[in-house]
DNA sequence: GCCAACGTTGGC
DNA sequence: GCCAACGTTGGC
């Protein structure tokens, strides 16, 4: 018997690394995530195989572009260890890795782009806490409940 | 390009 | 431990 899938939404900005790229490379570290609570879901949460949606942000028209899913177990971002990366952070070190992310995998683009002016008229089944929509919320990686997937698949 | 909202840092 | 200052995110 197989663990139930989890779900889960990952923000990219198509200017630096949209949908058309993870299409191209297949596979992808999804490296310089640089919050807590978002290393932490990929860390703790996720699981090789659980759906992710990706989202455009930043953006002209920002919204959900296409389906990837996770295709690792979460390993240390290498680029935290890169004195010529952007992403690198002095105070880690290999012994205590401070970022941690997991290989995403190209599943397919959606076809359309869902607009997130069309996901906000549905928060009220989403919820208020969801975390794309929340106010204030930044988060570039999340949790996505099953409810809230099949609804935002039956957007598309 | 603007700016509100947020997370992190560091002085105290 | 507080909180002001700063840098970043991301919609608009």
């Amino acid at each position: 018997m197989s663990k139930p899938k989890r779900y889960w939404m990952m923000k990219s900005e198509p200017d630096a690394f949209g949908i058309d790229d993870l299409e191209r490379v297949g596979t992808e570290p999804w490296n310089g995530v640089r919050n807590y609570q978002a290393r932490n879901f990929m860390r703790d949460g996720m699981r090789e195989g659980d759906g992710v949606m990706i989202y455009h942000s930043n953006c002209k028209v920002p919204g959900i572009a296409g389906i990837a899913r996770v295709a690792s177990a979460a390993y240390p971002d290498e680029t935290q260890f890169d004195a010529t990366s952007k992403y690198f952070d002095e105070k880690a070190s290999r012994e205590q890795p401070r970022w941690f992310l997991v290989d995403v995998a190209f599943e397919r683009k959606l076809k359309r782009l869902i607009p997130l002016e069309e996901i906000k008229t549905h928060t009220d089944q989403l919820g208020e806490g969801f975390a794309l929509t929340a106010k204030g919320s930044r988060l570039s990686v999340f949790p996505v409940t099953s409810a809230q997937w099949e609804l935002l698949l039956s957007l598309e």
